[in-house]
DNA sequence: GACCTATCTGACTGACCGTCAGATTTTCGT
DNA sequence: ACGAAAATCTGACGGTCAGTCAGATAGGTC
């Protein structure tokens, strides 16, 4: 029942409605990542799946809401990520493990990077319900990162003057940012290795302090 | 001659034009701060100065024009922030130099933060324009950071696997991104004293590994 | 006060949003 | 296989905003 798809106005919709409604969201999908949340229009939309805008208004009450179906679903995409992260780096593994993670990180971001923007501008913006969902999605990752570094603080490898669950929002940051201004730097050498490299060493100090 | 300001047109303005011009840049900061910028219209802006749509096109030739304008002017105020960012932080005085950093980096994400959003958003998008702009004033800081990251490798304090340059994009990135985090994290504990502690110490151990 | 130039704006066209009534397609009972 | 009922889709419309242009207004000069 709770995982019936549901149109605009709350009732339970049958399959070609299901099908309809899931190609609305690829093609706001595919516009968000050609053209930016700026030039997205709901013309647009429907004229990519051969449709009118009428037909968006039945599934959903505004663009925003498309976007937000769309940001739920990278957050299913991000749980796995939380495996890569568990305390007990240690200088035999730690680097490698980074990699593992940093590099899972990347495939994330790659696959969903406009839908992620959207989302947090418009959880920037004040729009609770885009916070509540990038909340949601950052808590999975930066409570794993809180722990590991709470390790590092007890077993007094990093500065007791590292709030364990801020590091971990800093780390959060670092990544999806770095990941955000990757274009512009490989216009100025840094390639998509070096980033790896990078990110994956600042990762291991910052989370075990080896 | 080159300071001259100019019309949408490209011819130079006279007094009372400068003046209406700088109200609608005030007013556009203004509603980009209160609304956010997928909100933001042309309308409203004019209203605002108690004017008319055409007036803004007088000087702009489109909402985009203006948010570059004010972009540049932000990243004039990032200037004087490299001076805080010299090579030399030492075991001595650097924890207190990062915090000096990250107070006025502080007060400068405050003043300019939706501003710099929108620049952020629209260089994430591909516009070129806002991608320089961005791109210039990013390197004033990593310029200089880099220096500090190149001194610590050399002086073997840092691992020679820190790319200098990404070191410093990273560093930019968690500043920035940590900033936009804070109001979701006040409401999770980590109060704006935590946030600057934290940023601080990564800091200090990113850029000189003491 | 008359003229010239700089600045401003009313009014218009075209595009998109969001709605609704009615057309079309699918489902289902017989 | 057929017709009625339900589900799904869309043409057409009123409203708002973007961007343009011709003409109105204000300011300066002689």
């Amino acid at each position: 029942m709770t995982d019936d798809v549901l149109a605009a106005d709350g009732r339970v919709i049958g399959t070609r409605a299901i099908a309809t409604r899931r190609r609305l969201l690829d093609a706001t999908a595919k516009l968000l990542t050609e053209q930016g949340i700026l030039d997205l229009r709901v013309v647009d939309i429907t004229r990519d799946i051969g449709s009118s805008p009428a037909t968006f208004y039945q599934y959903f009450n505004d663009v925003d809401e498309a976007i937000l179906e769309l940001a739920k679903e990278a957050t299913e995409d991000e749980k796995p990520l939380v495996r890569l992260l568990q305390p007990g780096w240690n200088k035999k593994t730690g680097l490698e493990q980074a990699h593992h993670f940093v590099d899972a990180y990347m495939v994330f971001w790659d696959t969903h990077h406009a839908v992620l923007r959207a989302r947090n501008l418009k959880a920037e913006e004040g729009n609770r319900h885009f916070r509540a969902v990038r909340t949601e999605a950052n808590l999975l990752i930066m409570n794993a990162l809180a722990a590991m570094v709470t390790e590092g603080v007890n077993a007094k490898r990093l500065p007791d003057s590292l709030d364990p669950f801020t590091t971990a929002a800093a780390v959060v940051a670092m990544c999806e940012r770095l990941l955000a201004f990757q274009p512009e730097m490989a216009k100025r050498g840094s390639d998509k290795n070096a980033i790896r490299n990078t990110l994956a060493t600042l990762l291991y100090g910052a989370l075990t302090g080896h």
